[in-house]
DNA sequence: TCATGTCAAGCGCTG
DNA sequence: CAGCGCTTGACATGA
């Protein structure tokens, strides 16, 4: 399958607009508080259901919902909600619709979410952010698994990649098990930080999958191909098909960017990736750049 | 309605 | 050492 994040430029230009992303600011939610998040988040579940229904008619099956899905979500429970009977009702449509068209939703936390950091607090922060994530997903319906996965990176060294992966192993145990059964971690596009390699050695014997991004992968490649890379994570899935992000760099599409951007219409995935994962493109075309790829074959 | 400046949260790196 | 970019856009204000 061949999946796309976040947003589906064709449903935003709609009048009105399907987007499951509203959110409001801080000062806003202080004027406003729990009605309006519940209302934000109300019409956010009812868009992912459409905009999943739109993907299923046209033959997408791979979804990443962003993370202001119910915004503000670290100040309450969903279940402090005034709608929360409505947006349990329809979140539970959603999970209806994923089992019957055989789809696969995700979900990717912020940048902030780091919970190997040196500062106990971000880590508290990163721990909760990644427990509402499996919050939604055990209200949409979904297996505890990381076939419907919450993905992260580790994101930082903090000057010592062994007291990191620690820090990360023991933030991994303070997890409930709907969260802790749901986290893959992603392999980051600077040289410094995470490989492949060093992710599968850090997570060894804690069950965390790693989900190989191919675009990443030149940034710290530690020696090894793309596709020793992929076979090295795709060992770390068991039995769950794995899922894999493929970008190209901008700069292979002509573009004066830094390598790590995103070309906006990648050309094509190779066929080893996309017979053995589930692949998620990341570029500016969205879904376009989803039919742009298929039409590659 | 539209343009513009700003926006909760962390990091490493660049200019 | 400030600001950028990430997985990236949207909110809020004022004309």
């Amino acid at each position: 399958m061949l999946g796309y994040p976040c947003m589906n430029h064709t449903l935003r230009e709609r009048d009105p607009p399907l987007r499951c992303n509203r959110d409001m600011r801080k000062a806003t939610f202080a004027e406003r508080g729990l009605p309006y998040a519940s209302e934000l988040a109300l019409q956010n579940v009812e868009d992912l259901h459409e905009i999943l229904a739109w993907n299923a008619d046209h033959g997408i099956r791979f979804y990443r919902c962003t993370s202001t899905l119910v915004p503000w979500n670290s100040q309450f429970d969903l279940t402090d909600l005034p709608d929360y009977e409505a947006i349990r009702a329809v979140a539970e449509r959603c999970g209806e619709l994923i089992e019957r068209e055989g789809m696969r939703l995700t979900f990717h936390p912020d940048y902030w979410c780091r919970l190997a950091s040196d500062s106990a607090d971000t880590r508290a922060n990163s721990v909760e952010a990644v427990e509402y994530h499996a919050d939604w997903l055990d209200l949409i319906g979904l297996d505890r698994s990381p076939y419907y996965g919450i993905n992260v990176h580790i994101g930082a060294t903090y000057g010592d990649k062994a007291a990191t992966a620690e820090r990360f192993r023991d933030a991994v145990d303070t997890l409930s098990p709907g969260a802790r059964a749901r986290l893959t971690v992603e392999n980051d596009d600077k040289e410094s930080l995470w490989s492949v390699p060093e992710l599968v050695d850090a997570l060894s014997g804690t069950g965390v999958p790693v989900l190989f991004d191919y675009h990443h992968h030149a940034f710290t490649d530690r020696g090894l191909t793309y596709r020793e890379a992929f076979d090295l994570a795709t060992e770390t899935w068991g039995d769950v098909r794995p899922a894999t992000h493929y970008s190209e760099s901008a700069r292979l599409h002509g573009a004066d960017a830094r390598p790590q951007a995103h070309a906006e219409f990648p050309g094509r995935v190779p066929t080893w990736l996309r017979e053995r994962s589930d692949v998620m493109i990341e570029a500016d075309g969205k879904e376009q750049a989803v039919f742009g790829v298929r039409d590659n074959y």
